[in-house]
DNA sequence: GTATATGCAAACTGTTTGCTTTGTT
DNA sequence: AACAAAGCAAACAGTTTGCATATAC
C-alpha cells in the first residue's frame, strides 16, 4: 500500500500529471480496502466521503491504476468489471461466493503446474490463466 | 447433435411452443459448427443463408437453447457472451487463443480434484468452477 | 497562464423488451 | 381463430468520451 502510493507519485510526475484530492480519496479507499470492487460499489463508497465525486472520475481513476499496474481488471461471471489491487506480482486464483459476492484469493502451485502441462500438450504458448471457483462461502452456508 | 434435436422437439411440444424455419436454421447452424459462438458471429453467419433473420431472434434462440440445457452461456475475458453447445454433461475447461480467438476444450481430472481440495480448505460449497488458459495456439505462434 | 482533472450529458456496446406483424397449428 | 415467433425500435446496463469548467502547478 505505502509502496503503491509512492510508486504512483513517481508515475504521475513522470507522466506530467497533476494531483487531485478526489483522485487521492478514491485511490486510498480502493487500496486500503483491498477488495475486488466494482466501479459502482467504489463510487457509492467514496461518494459518502465526498458527494461531489462523479462516476466518471471513479472510472478514470481505476483505469489509471490499471494502466500503471497497480490494479487488475477482472471479469467474473458478471456483466461488469471488477478491479483488484495488485500488491506483489504473484499469480493467484479466486473463490467467488454466489450469495454475498465476496471474493477470496488462493494460490496453488500444483494446479499451476498442471495447467502448464495441459498447455504444453496443446502446444499453447501461455500468456495467463484464470481459475475461478464459484460456490457458497462458510458464512453463507445455511 | 441428433439427440439434441429430438430433445428439443419434445421440449418445444411440452412447452406449447411452435416451430419455425428461422429458429431451426439458427439452431442447426449452431449445433453443427460446434463452436463457441458470440451472438453477433452466429447472426452474421445465418444472415447469409436467410437475410431476414434478425439479431433479436438469434438472441432469443440461443437463450432458448440455454434454458433447456442444450447450450451454456460463457463469459470469457470479453464484454460479450458466448454460447457453447452442450453434448454430454461432462465438465471441461478452455484454452483461448488471444490471436485467432479459437477456443479449445480440455478436461483434467487431477486439476478438478485439486480444485475441490482448495475449496474444502476454504470450507466452500462448490457449485461450479471455471478454468481458462489464455495464450497463442500452435497455428498463431510465429 | 497553461495543462490536467472533473462533471455532465451524450455516445456507445452488448443485451433485453414491448408491441405490431407474420407464421404455425 | 388463437397463440407463438419474429422484426423493429426503443429501453437498458455498463462503460467511454467530448466538451466546458474547475483546479493544480
Amino acid at each position: 500500500m505505502k509502496e503503491s502510493l509512492s510508486f504512483l507519485t513517481h508515475y504521475l510526475k513522470k507522466e506530467g500529471k497533476k494531483n487531485s484530492g478526489k483522485r487521492n480519496l478514491i485511490i486510498n479507499s480502493f487500496l486500503t480496502d483491498d477488495r475486488h470492487y466494482s466501479v459502482e460499489e467504489l463510487y457509492q463508497k467514496v461518494k459518502r466521503q465526498n458527494p461531489k465525486i462523479s462516476l466518471s472520475t471513479v472510472y478514470r481513476t481505476l483505469k489509471l491504476l490499471a494502466n500503471c499496474g497497480l490494479a487488475h481488471e477482472r471479469r467474473f461471471d458478471e456483466r461488469n468489471i471488477r478491479f483488484e489491487p495488485v500488491h506483489q506480482e504473484e499469480h493467484h486464483d479466486h473463490l467467488v461466493c454466489l450469495k454475498c459476492g465476496r471474493i477470496f484469493e488462493f494460490t496453488n502451485q500444483k494446479i499451476e503446474k498442471l495447467q502448464d502441462e495441459v498447455a504444453k500438450r496443446y502446444k499453447f504458448n501461455v500468456v495467463r490463466h484464470k481459475l475461478e471457483i464459484y460456490g457458497y462461502c462458510p458464512r453463507c452456508q445455511k
